[in-house]
DNA sequence: AAACTTTGGTATCTT
DNA sequence: ACCAAAGTTT
């Protein structure tokens, strides 16, 4: 063995035949775990090292920017040449590089700004409003989904039309049309737009030679989550040269929803009938029962191209099912669980996997009460937080002063007064091809506001007047905190003095660290904004993280030794919405066999009888796919013995106490359950019953005792319930007129009330 | 005319 | 349990 190259060495037969495939296109199929990224960057390594092509001849898509960083970081490793000019990026983010070189032949210039959903969402209630369609028939995000079909399938609008057939389809078709228009007066693209503009660019043959002659070789992750536009941009890529690499897995297919299209990798070969394909079957990552379990479950779906994972790694433990009474019990027996594995595995990271963000906070609390630290991935994004997205406004205002939603937003916070009135007027007053700050100037020049906004908005376009002299004076880190201080941001949340606002502050040091990281690496404004819209969850997911709690989409492409699977009832998982149709349903399974697969050595699944959703107390069904796993995975069969279970044929939930009479199972334990909880509340009012209790009173070093009258200048007149923390940190609960606040002393400004 | 308060409706997953 | 619209107050 010892003169194998050094880019074959411990790789398997069809591995090293992946790597050294060179001309023409190339499937591989990748089961979960069999080392696909070692096959990948290898391929990468050996096209530049044996084959001596440039690195800048190569474009490699990934799934996220931190898989892409990953990637070429490693590939880096292998090879004896600079890497910086390898093309590794997610569709989103090169599209975007193509827009910002191309653009000036497409609606929206070179400078756009990008949408987020929170944006579109802004955007499209503007159109609605303006075409009267009543949002209570046309939800804005039942429309955003729709217009979200038709880009993911490279429709324009008039393209969309000739297939639109009812009333509300062609009402919703209107609003795409003026969406579109509304994005192109703001110089914005929404997500699906950069793969829309960018496919309709390469139509171009000019453009697309540029493109076709660079890129010699072209490698595509994740192929199975491709949708229409994606397929569309690698066609054009490929159209010449046919050096195409896919790699995916059919099983792993979980982008449906979002237009991926599993298609795209089931008829690869037909596309290309030329095609080598490879199957990479051996799996490196779980064990004999762990793998048992995937493959038995998956084998129920029809569209597979069929794949036999096998491993080396030995049997291994059997899964462990649990059944619990309620959700909050099923929490408690996940964090006793971790327990015991981290007394066995100290160092094993951990992980809890759910099928929808809500189901996170049940688990946090439980951890929370045990005082174990962990890492939400996902959920309420960081970029997406209130407080970020208002300072996003400013400084994409600042960058592109099209953009009349960021102008909203801006103005907005903190209050200005100007309200929906002098909105409308301002926005009757930008001049044709103009921004809303000069609508507002003129607004404001010819006299019609007064008092107070008239003072704000001069001050507010003054801001905007001195900033652009600082975009050249001053760099990332200190424009940012320059914005937070002179927009009178950070006075409103000092001002604010709750928890909260403290929080939000915490969040925005935060940001203005994020930009020191990005100025260090010569981004400037414009570059550093593409790169926070389009940051995902997982790209900032520590890998340090002992435990992470995240939904099973965040997951993908991601192994730990110990995995939870946690909500295995049905409507939960399979989701209540996808269980109608048999696609909705083999994507569901799909979804638990990405979940099995991610567990090394130990997989943990459970369910609750009850649970709360929605606000009410449900009754639910032990989830299909339980039923679908092999008995000998499972350490303790799996039993349905409760009347309750063999009762219904689908999951149902407890009748409202409005509408059914009597009591039912679920208003009864609903009824003990607000007991106990009352209990509870009682003991904690009288803490010196309870000594070293889980509640402990901190010391009050220097604190206010509670019953202690004070005075808020914001709020007026309380009393001190208690306090926590200390230090910067110390934080009051007081009980005010208006109702109770966590008032950080720090900003507070409490003094004794005088009486 | 804006800002604050309450109520009512509605919830997958995400680049 | 959360967010957004209607209702209410200044």
């Amino acid at each position: 063995m010892q003169d194998t190259h050094p880019l074959l060495r411990n790789l398997n037969p069809p591995q090293r035949e992946a790597v050294q495939h060179v001309k023409g296109p190339l499937l591989i199929l990748a089961g979960a775990g069999s080392g696909k990224t070692t096959v990948i960057t290898r391929r990468v390594a050996w096209l530049i090292e044996e084959e001596g092509v440039h690195p800048s001849s190569i474009l490699a898509m990934t799934f996220t920017n931190k898989a892409a960083g990953e990637m070429r970081e490693r590939v880096q490793k292998l090879v004896s040449v600079p890497t910086e000019q390898l093309w590794v990026s997610t569709f989103h983010s090169f599209c975007t590089r193509i827009l910002r070189r191309e653009g000036d032949r497409t609606p929206v210039g070179r400078d756009f700004v990008i949408f987020d959903p929170s944006d579109q969402k802004a955007l499209i209630k503007q159109v609605l409003a303006e075409l009267k369609l009543p949002e209570k028939q046309f939800h804005p995000k039942k429309v955003l989904e729709i217009i979200g079909d038709w880009k993911n399938r490279c429709l324009l609008p008039e393209e969309a039309r000739e297939e639109a057939l009812d009333a509300w389809t062609r009402k919703a078709l209107d609003a795409y049309s003026l969406y579109q228009t509304g994005l192109k007066n703001h110089r914005a693209c929404d997500f699906d737009d950069l793969l829309l503009h960018t496919e309709r660019l390469f139509r171009d043959s000019t453009v697309q030679a540029i493109y076709t002659e660079r890129f010699k070789y072209l490698l595509v992750d994740e192929y199975q989550d491709t949708n229409r536009a994606q397929y569309l941009l690698v066609q054009h890529l490929a159209k010449h040269h046919h050096n195409l690499c896919v790699v995916g897995d059919e099983d792993q297919s979980i982008y449906g929803w979002r237009g991926a299209d599993i298609r795209n990798i089931l008829d690869f070969q037909h596309d290309f009938p030329e095609a080598v394909q490879i199957k990479l079957e051996q799996n490196y990552r779980s064990t004999q029962k762990i793998l048992d379990a995937a493959s038995t479950v998956i084998a129920n779906n029809s569209q597979r191209l069929g794949k036999t994972l096998w491993t080396q790694l030995g049997e291994g433990e059997k899964m462990v099912f649990k059944l619990t009474d309620e959700g909050r019990l099923e929490a408690e027996w996940v964090v006793d669980r971790i327990r015991e594995e981290r007394a066995r595995f100290p160092d094993a990271k951990m992980a809890v996997l759910y099928r929808a963000n809500w189901q996170s906070r049940q688990l946090e609390e439980a951890l929370r009460a045990m005082n174990m630290p962990y890492k939400l991935v996902g959920g309420v994004k960081f970029y997406e937080r209130q407080e970020v997205k208002d300072l996003l406004a400013y400084l994409r205002l600042l960058s592109n002063p099209f953009d009349q939603v960021s102008f909203r937003r801006a103005i907005s916070s903190p209050s200005r007064g100007v309200g929906p009135t002098t909105m409308a007027r301002i926005a009757a007053a930008i001049p044709e091809g103009g921004t809303p700050l000069e609508g507002a100037w003129a607004l404001l020049k010819s006299g019609e506001l007064k008092g107070r906004a008239q003072r704000e908005v001069g001050k507010f376009l003054d801001l905007f007047r001195r900033g652009t002299g600082e975009i050249s004076t001053t760099g990332l880190a200190g424009l940012v905190r320059w914005m937070l201080v002179e927009s009178g941001y950070v006075q409103m949340l000092e001002d604010e003095a709750t928890l909260e606002a403290e929080g939000r502050l915490r969040n925005l040091e935060e940001f203005v660290n994020a930009a020191a990281d990005s100025e260090s690496l010569g981004l400037r404004l414009p570059e550093f904004l593409d790169r926070v819209t389009l940051a995902s969850d997982t790209d900032q997911l520590e890998e340090s993280a002992q435990l992470s709690l995240m939904t099973i989409h965040c997951a993908k492409g991601l192994e730990f030794p110990v995995v939870f699977m946690v909500g295995m009832e049905e409507d939960v998982f399979p989701n209540r919405n996808a269980r109608e149709t048999d696609d909705g349903l083999e994507e569901e399974r799909r979804l638990f066999y990405v979940a099995i697969t991610r567990a090394q050595h130990k997989l943990y699944l459970s369910a609750a009888r009850r649970r709360r959703m929605m606000g009410q107390e449900m009754l639910g069904m032990p989830s299909r796919f339980l039923r679908e796993l092999p008995a000998d995975a499972l350490e303790t069969p799996i039993r349905w013995g409760t009347e309750l279970y063999q009762s219904g044929q689908g999951a149902f939930s407890a009748p409202r106490p409005s509408q059914g009479g009597g009591h039912s199972v679920a208003s009864e334990l609903q009824r003990i359950r607000g007991m106990f909880d009352r209990t509870r509340t009682a003991a904690e009012v009288v803490p010196e019953s309870a000594p070293g209790s889980v509640i402990s009173l901190e010391p009050s070093n220097g604190s206010w005792p509670k019953g202690t009258r004070i005075r808020s200048p914001r709020f007026g007149r309380g009393v001190i319930l208690g306090s926590t923390g200390s230090g910067d940190g110390l934080t009051y609960t007081v009980r005010f007129e208006g109702g109770e606040k966590r008032i950080l002393a720090r900003f507070g400004m409490l003094e004794l009330a005088g009486d």
